[in-house]
RNA sequence: CGGGGCGUAGCGCAGUCUGGUAGCGCAUCUGCUUUGGGAGCAGAGGGUCGUGAGUUCGAAUCCCACCGCCCCGACCA
């Protein structure tokens, strides 16, 4: 490609309402434009960038034996109707009506319309296994856009759905997707990581979750060092402590002290002058529905509320946090000071975490305002609560496999595999006939990669003051010519020429800058656009048949003969 | 949806408090000079100051309503 026959923009400054250095960047290279709200257009530059992540995601889900086809992004209410997902899945579903009236979504996903594209025409064992993947445009009425393409409401995602004979098939297919994950995103040039991942609300049991590893990602992760165990924090379990609980003893006898205006727990801590750790903090919850069920989760005072566990517990989801009203007409105290303590445990349920049951002469509310308890024991000063696993872990706790500690880092979530199982199936009534001629549920399995997001997060890892850094396999071209005076210098010009000519010849993605600019803004042009690599055209090294290449993040230029150029271009970029 | 902030030229911003002919830098166009790291000089074009309704002789500026955007929180693959 030639810039004059191209079409890219650039800007010294960034957009002052871009927050990440990738929709700054993105912004400023030109990639996208900002449409409205968390939807952007792709100008050309961007996408070629989208169209590699896309080739890379095709050749790899060809050669795992998935098939490509294209769902609809307008959908019936019916399916979802039918799927109970209608009413479930809230605001973040874009609904709208066509001229007769008619209900219609905007697809966010595609379970319902694959699973009735399959029960149409599937209908005997013989034709399963099948996958079926589609790269599409979503739609998600997200709360709060953020974070350019990142976050976008609209998306480009790559979707893919299994149907199998029996569990064993699914598991056999999802170990098969969780490998060529790791080949997409490793060819992406991606520094990533695959974690064990809630299943959420697509429901399921089996799920991983794949991530770029980036400081401004919106997950926590939570790994060990030394061995493979990864885990959303969602889901990371932290365990019981290996001490066991101190015995009560009478020189901590309970005592109830005053701390007038102290609510917080490191209010109470620095009046107290103890350590946070030493204090236990009881949130109120009430579990929804017809018979409500209240309750107090207990955590250690630096401890913080893991709710997707907590609504793991059984007779507790789903729940809400109590309101101040409720905390008063159960507790008879107002928030702040409550505790274990004295409560009604037929009216209030009580569940301690796994740390805060071994925990002995302990501080908590006294369900008293202005007041709280010293020297609780459990068991001796209340009745021995329920214990769960209640928190989120935090760094340095043992990892769940035993081998070591734990450490937290943050992760943009570019790719997820579930194991659906029958969840869809059943309610769409997908079958097939058995050996045995009986009617059988099929077994389902998905997979997600955010392919606009990719893009946002590759840029995350690869940036410098100059611009974006693309991994090689994702840059919009691999090399960019950049020639000395193009529009002064015959010489200069017939030498670029040539050389566009030899490289396009020779399989390269290749961009002449052949635009009448000073080099100043070429060399910023092509740095800020991420592309790998440059080759320069100029009088100077002309003359001794000498060309000059310069990696993205080298340091210096390396002068090259003109006729040593291609293979040194093609080890440089491994390329054939 | 709650709290905070911001809407002035394509982008970045000043001007608003204290009402009086709308400015700066970058970008764009023309000319000359320049040409290996975002050039210099001279000139030019481009703005219903988010929208609407008020106060006023006069509103970017003051009042009211609405819209949009951003940040924090809650929520969410």
């Amino acid at each position: 490609m030639r810039s004059s026959r191209f079409f890219f923009t650039t800007l010294k400054e960034a957009p002052a309402d871009a927050d990440v250095i990738s929709q700054k960047l993105m912004l400023r290279a030109g990639l996208i434009k900002r449409a409205a709200a968390g939807v952007y257009t792709w100008m050309p530059l961007g996408l070629r960038v989208l169209r590699k992540v896309e080739r890379v995601i095709r050749e790899e889900m060809d050669r795992a034996g998935a098939i490509e086809l294209l769902m609809p992004a307008v959908q019936p209410a019916e399916l979802w109707q039918e799927s109970g997902r209608w009413e479930k899945y809230g605001p973040e579903l874009l609904r709208f009506k066509d001229r007769h009236q008619r209900d219609f979504v905007i697809g966010p996903t595609h379970e319902e319309v694959i699973t009735d594209v399959v029960r149409r025409d599937v209908k005997s064992y013989r034709q399963l296994p099948l996958h079926f993947y589609q790269i599409q445009t979503k739609f998600r009425d997200e709360i709060r856009p953020r974070f350019g393409v990142m976050r976008g409401r609209e998306f480009l995602m790559k979707d893919g759905y299994s149907f199998h004979t029996s569990f064993a098939d699914l598991q056999r297919e999802y170990a098969l997707m969780h490998a060529t994950y790791h080949r997409i995103f490793t060819r992406l040039g991606l520094q990533f990581r695959a974690v064990a991942a809630d299943t959420g609300s697509i429901g399921g049991t089996g799920s991983h979750e794949f991530h770029v590893i980036a400081e401004t990602g919106e997950d926590d992760i939570a790994y060990c060092p030394d061995s493979d165990y990864a885990a959303n924090v969602e889901l990371a379990e932290a365990l019981t402590p290996s001490i066991p609980r101190p015995a009560a003893t009478a020189a901590a006898p309970l005592q109830k002290v005053a701390t007038p205006d102290k609510t917080a727990c490191a209010e109470v801590a620095e009046f107290l002058h103890i350590p946070l750790t030493r204090l236990v903090k009881a949130i109120a919850v009430v579990r929804e529905g017809e018979r409500p069920q209240f309750a107090l989760l207990l955590l250690r005072g630096d401890h913080v509320l893991n709710e997707v566990k907590a609504g793991k517990i059984d007779g507790l989801a789903p729940f809400r946090f109590a309101s101040e009203a409720e905390i008063v007409e159960f507790l008879g105290c107002e928030a702040g000071y409550i505790g274990p303590v004295g409560v009604d445990t037929r009216r209030v349920r009580v569940i301690a975490d796994r740390s805060v049951a071994v925990m002995g002469d302990f501080v908590c509310g006294a369900n008293a305002a202005g007041f709280h308890l010293t020297g609780v024991h459990l068991g001796r000063d209340c009745p021995e609560p329920e214990v769960a696993d209640l928190r989120n872990v935090v760094a340095g706790d043992p990892s769940p496999d035993g081998k070591g500690a734990l450490a937290l880092c943050r992760g943009i979530e570019v790719g997820h595999i579930f194991q659906l199982r029958t969840t869809y199936a059943r309610a769409l009534e997908c079958c097939y006939l058995d050996e045995q001629g009986k009617r059988q549920v099929m077994e389902m399995g998905c997979y997600g990669i955010g392919v606009s997001r990719i893009v946002g997060a590759a840029i995350e890892q690869g940036n410098d003051d100059k611009g974006i850094v693309f991994p090689a396999a994702l840059a919009p071209f691999q090399i960019a010519i950049v020639p000395m005076g193009y529009h002064k210098n015959e010489a200069v010009r017939a030498a670029a020429d040539q050389l566009y000519a030899e490289l396009l010849a020779a399989g390269f993605d290749v961009l002449l800058d052949d635009r009448d600019e000073r080099p100043g803004v070429l060399f910023a042009d092509m740095e800020l656009i991420g592309i790998p690599g440059r080759v320069v055209v100029g009088e100077r090294g002309l003359k001794e048949g000498k060309l000059e290449w310069k990696g993205r993040q080298d340091a210096a230029a390396t002068l090259l003969e003109k006729s040593d150029l291609l293979a040194f271009l093609r080890e440089r970029l491994c390329v054939a």
